[in-house]
DNA sequence: TTTCATTATATGGTATGCCAGAAACCACCG
DNA sequence: CGGTGGTTTCTGGCATACCATATAATGAAA
């Protein structure tokens, strides 16, 4: 089929150096491992306004929105820092995150369709063998799609919004923790059953099994993983 | 008992002219009818920089940390424009709150003292009378303060910085909100029900009834109040 | 050598001016 | 009278210069 009609192209949207600058400083934080010892935490407006090829103006309100966010603090004439959220913060994410994703999975519940519920299978069945511990890294990617697709099976764009901000906060951590053998296994038991709470449409379980699920990685992080 | 001690006070801490721009243009957002009919929902750079007797870079950095909390949305030499919410939204933000005031209710039962849960009496039992139609105002004040207090009684600071975001947006709707007869009763009844379960220390229970609570006012906003 | 005051410098804060794009306005032409 | 093209104006985007303060460096006095 040959098309008579214009190709109209979506036109090549040149964002701002603002919203820019944002973006690429938020990916360099998050990218950043700054919860290593010794880590340099400052950042230098002017350095980073070379670096990046911008004045001070677009990045300073690229940085102002950063700190609204919480990921960086600005001390007035001293300096601007990356922020290091502590133990107690990152628990506190955790128990949000757990309050959130629970609605959202007796949302989905109410909202999402057969085929879209089935769809998680997809996500958890991969990993059904036992050499579940060969395969860490694409289970905590899958493990963290897992998760955010029950987000989205709420139809709920200020949960997946706020999550997703939360998220960029316990990416760093979630670098440092070690999923045991254990705590893996029994995650995709967990998955599987909050699947079927889902696929039965049952609300009060599926809001439950999701909650406790996370709880449980908030009981793990205050445990195990060492901060500050 | 005197004090021998002197006497410090908070070093008058002048922030700088961003984040009181920032407060100032929150406060006065906030204040306004964005809702009505023919309000004026633009903003000029120019203009507010006058108002406010700062330049224009303060200001455009407030306004950058407006954009990222989403109370302001910036069209590129458009203009700079007050965010009204829509329904749908709204309706998502009270899903919100009944997802992260239930899990606060919860956290609630577990680390609230018996005397903070007990000063909870103090915004429901004033209305305990049959006039409760002739103090709408000061109860629809009450029901906020105790919808907070439980948010503060969880212990969880980001529940509650969170609750109140979604309240700088949803506040301008409140006003709007005609609270029936029936429901400031039922309100209060079902506020006596949400003490007791803390009181027993029933976190089950104390979640579902906030949830349930808070569910049924995303359902009488979805039924009754107009928007857009 | 240590300490404290002074000075220098570095860094974020603010003001200002110019630029580019979008909208409004207007005149010309069909 | 209506529409089209050009021009003006309005508005936000960005760069730059200067300012104020915190901190580092320095030197003089104890």
């Amino acid at each position: 089929m040959i098309k008579a009609q214009l190709e109209i192209q979506p036109i090549e949207e040149v964002q701002s150096l603002k919203s820019r600058t944002y973006e690429a400083l938020k990916a360099a934080i998050g990218a950043m491992q700054i919860y290593e010892a010794g880590a340099e935490l400052r950042l230098d407006e002017r350095a980073l306004s070379l670096q990046f090829g911008v004045s001070r103006t677009p990045l300073r309100e690229a940085l102002a929105q950063l700190e609204q966010e919480g990921l960086v603090r600005i001390a007035p004439r001293r300096g601007i820092f990356i922020v290091r959220k502590t133990k107690a913060e990152i628990l506190e994410m955790i128990t949000v995150w757990a309050a959130l994703e629970s609605m959202a999975a007796r949302l989905a519940t109410e909202v999402a369709s057969d085929a879209d519920i089935a769809g998680l299978h997809n996500l958890v069945d991969t990993f059904d063998s036992d050499a579940i511990e060969e395969h860490m890294g694409e289970y905590s990617d899958a493990n963290i799609r897992f998760h955010a697709a029950i987000i989205a099976l709420s139809g709920c764009k200020l949960i997946a919004e706020i999550t997703n901000g939360l998220f960029t906060h316990v990416r760093g951590i979630r670098q440092r923790t070690i999923f045991e053998k254990d705590r893996a296994r029994r995650s995709i038991v967990d998955h599987k059953e909050i699947i079927e709470a889902l696929e039965t449409r049952n609300g009060e379980r599926a809001e439950r099994l999701v909650r406790e699920h996370t709880l449980k990685l908030r009981q793990h992080v205050e445990q195990f993983v060492l901060l500050d």
